[in-house]
DNA sequence: CGCTTATTTTGAATGAGTCAAGATAAGAAA
DNA sequence: TTTCTTATCTTGACTCATTCAAAATAAGCG
């Protein structure tokens, strides 16, 4: 359903319903990103030079906000660690992340479809998201750890 | 039951045991976290220097730090804010995030006393916490909107 | 094809947080 | 109590992901 999104045309269409031109940097960042899951701005910066020389990391930083604000790729960033990317998006999966040494997986929700979205008590927040990262030790530092 | 963790004897008895030693400094950051629930670090650091005018901010940082590894303090830090810190710790509440001033509030857990530690599919990470963070909009910010 | 202006480039700036060296004070031992 | 060791604090410089701003470029409409 929702891969047709980061396909060359399905972007332009999304870019193209929201009134943004479809530029050279634009398209190589969502490429970039797509083709680098949980990559950090860095990783997607020298993706995008590979085919692109001279895109500027402001570019990619720009595309990389522009792309989230439309809900096409989504920012992760665990505590104490920097922004990463991802394409998959819209079916409410969360991650696990490893305290030691950073490393992030995705993880299918246990809940359902729609989990934890209601708060037991919302304080009057209308929530439209439960984010959820899981903490743990991954199994290389587990195996470090003995 | 935990609460005797902030109160002043019981922070000697928790840094003791952790044989560290028990500073003006580190005592007058945990009465300040006590007391200004969900406060980032420049708040925490003019409480501190309300009673003590001379502590710097590394101290503070130091502290804060200190705190958080032993368990005392949780340190909460949701996308594209600064870190805030709270003194209820232990009882696996989440909180919910406004949008758009990013006011924060507590929300006691929905599924249980341990909710989602069972990840559906956790590649083999041992989990020891499920941080859950609720995104919406605070009830000011939505009269704003109307 | 040319024009308008959204995007990009370039290069400097921001700011939460960290590092490191010397000064201070917690608390063990005498 | 006084001394001594060293953990902790102070001071001030530094990091680095991210943002800001002005001038240059290119998307795409007419």
């Amino acid at each position: 359903m929702l891969e047709h999104m980061t396909s060359m045309a399905g972007i332009e269409q999304v870019l193209r319903e929201a009134s943004m031109r479809v530029t050279q940097p634009r398209v190589a960042v969502l490429a970039a990103v797509t083709a680098n899951p949980h990559a950090d701005t860095e990783t997607i910066i020298s993706a995008v030079h590979e085919g692109h020389p001279n895109v500027s990391h402001q570019a990619v930083y720009d595309s990389l906000k522009l792309f989230t604000n439309l809900g096409v790729i989504r920012q992760i960033q665990p505590q104490g660690h920097i922004a990463r990317y991802e394409s998959r998006v819209g079916d409410n999966h969360h991650h696990v992340v490893c305290r030691q040494c950073g490393n992030l997986e995705d993880v299918d929700c246990s809940v359902g479809a729609s989990p934890c979205l209601h708060a037991s008590n919302d304080h009057g927040f209308k929530i439209d998201e439960a984010e959820v990262i899981y903490w743990g030790l991954c199994p290389e530092c587990q195996a470090l750890d003995n």
